[in-house]
DNA sequence: TTTGTGGACGAACACTGTTCTATATCTGAA
DNA sequence: TTCAGATATAGAACAGTGTTCGTCCACAAA
């Protein structure tokens, strides 16, 4: 590590080698630095970040480290780590193919709506925590809202009930994606309980105060986070249509 | 205050001598030292801490300098400030009550528990934060999922459904209660958006793009949280009876 | 050539959770 | 009563975090 030399006299020696090694180096790149930071390379950054060691991973000095840089190098390109974390979940959001509405078919296209949206948030564990803090007015994000809404009136859903409803299938779809990240990830902490170790845990608890968990141990655990999320959201979209008629 | 000492008896030397230094020292706490610390006051502390200035502000430094000491401290009585955020979430998930299960008004009743749960929630901003990212293993979360479970199963829906949905319904109840706590902070960041700005912004939005978004935005911020928790769940209930028959 | 100007960036500030270590205190047995 | 031993209490420190300040340099315009 000779980097010591920072303060030095009038040419550093980082400067010195940063203009050698311009000159031989990537002299063929128009500019003779570095490849300058833009936004979106510090959102390609952070997603293959989020990817590789999930969201709590993600930092604004990793993220700078990966760039080669420092910290405050980010704060010319985004003005916060909570704008960082919007630009994630819109790129996320923006990535969701809205399909044209039909009425017939208004239920299954929701499903498929917010099951795009959930693959997506998996596909980077923890960064739906983002999309639960964050600031839901982001452009991309209305986009889903509007293709939920446009749906769900395609539907014949009335207005009010499609408003508050695609609201609430974007919520949970959040809320839900956030949970399965969490189980799916052991934490290293010892409590990695699969599904066996849970069942066991809950017939473990004393019958007298706990005779339903108990005794229903095996439908509470029952299925995987696919299935949870297709009933849920299924149940809500099924308790939908009887408020309009 | 009360000269309740334990020991009455027998006052050492020592025990006098520290009450000197408590004089003089400190405030003359009724107690020869100090208050000792337990695992009810720093949960105490916590509370009023998350009371008055919200779930972000609760340090393991702000509370042990609430209890006038360091922050190791506390580390004799909670392993973890994760375990803080569980012990709070269970203490506010004992509050809750739980009626006798009564197959005519089920509805209403797991409606009324989730309601209490909400305002034991927002009652302290932002912790349902750590509801939705602590373990919902804990044993006071567990009975208010018997509770659940047991309300809807007395309701005739089928226990693999009323396993899934009383699992979705406590997980609503905390991701919306996050959401609401959210929204209810304007974070003095300028963003404080009431409900005419919102329609106004939603109304900017251009109408090619965003035409059922800009057409219903009175329908899309109508009514407080209340009435939107009340609606989800509602129609979420509604969809779990054609279910079972 | 001189002068701005805006991006890059090192250092630092005010925090966070957590652990190490030493001290002080209380309890329980001789 | 006396003397361990256990245990709670703290101070200091470590490794992080987001964010800001002031500087500095490369490039574009005058």
């Amino acid at each position: 590590m000779a980097d010591r030399s920072a303060s030095r006299g009038t040419v550093s020696r980082d400067q010195w080698a940063a203009q050698i090694a311009a000159l031989d180096g990537t002299r063929a790149t128009s500019r003779s630095r570095k490849a300058p930071i833009t936004v979106g390379r510090i959102v390609d950054t952070a997603f293959q970040l989020v990817e590789a060691e999930g969201f709590e991973a993600l930092t604004m000095r990793r993220v700078a480290a990966a760039l080669q840089t420092g910290p405050s190098s980010l704060y010319a390109h985004v003005r916060n780590k909570a704008e960082l974390d919007d630009l994630l979940i819109g790129e996320l959001c923006a990535k969701v193919t809205l399909p044209t509405p039909d009425p017939a078919r208004w239920q299954e296209q929701v499903l498929d709506v917010c099951r795009q949206l959930r693959d997506q948030y998996l596909r980077y564990p923890g960064i739906s925590r983002a999309a639960l803090a964050g600031t839901p007015n982001s452009l991309d994000t209305l986009r889903i809202g509007e293709g939920l809404l446009t749906i769900l009136l395609t539907g014949g859903v009335s207005p009010q009930s499609a408003a508050w409803a695609s609201d609430a299938a974007f919520l949970y779809v959040s809320a839900h994606s956030f949970e399965a990240s969490l189980r799916q990830r052991p934490e290293e902490d010892g409590d990695g309980v699969d599904r066996a170790e849970l069942i066991e845990r809950f017939k473990m608890l004393p019958e007298s105060r706990f005779p339903n968990t108990v005794a229903y141990a095996r439908e509470l655990t029952h299925g995987d986070e696919h299935d949870r999320f297709d009933f849920t959201l299924e149940v809500l979209l099924r308790g939908l249509l009887p408020a309009t008629s």
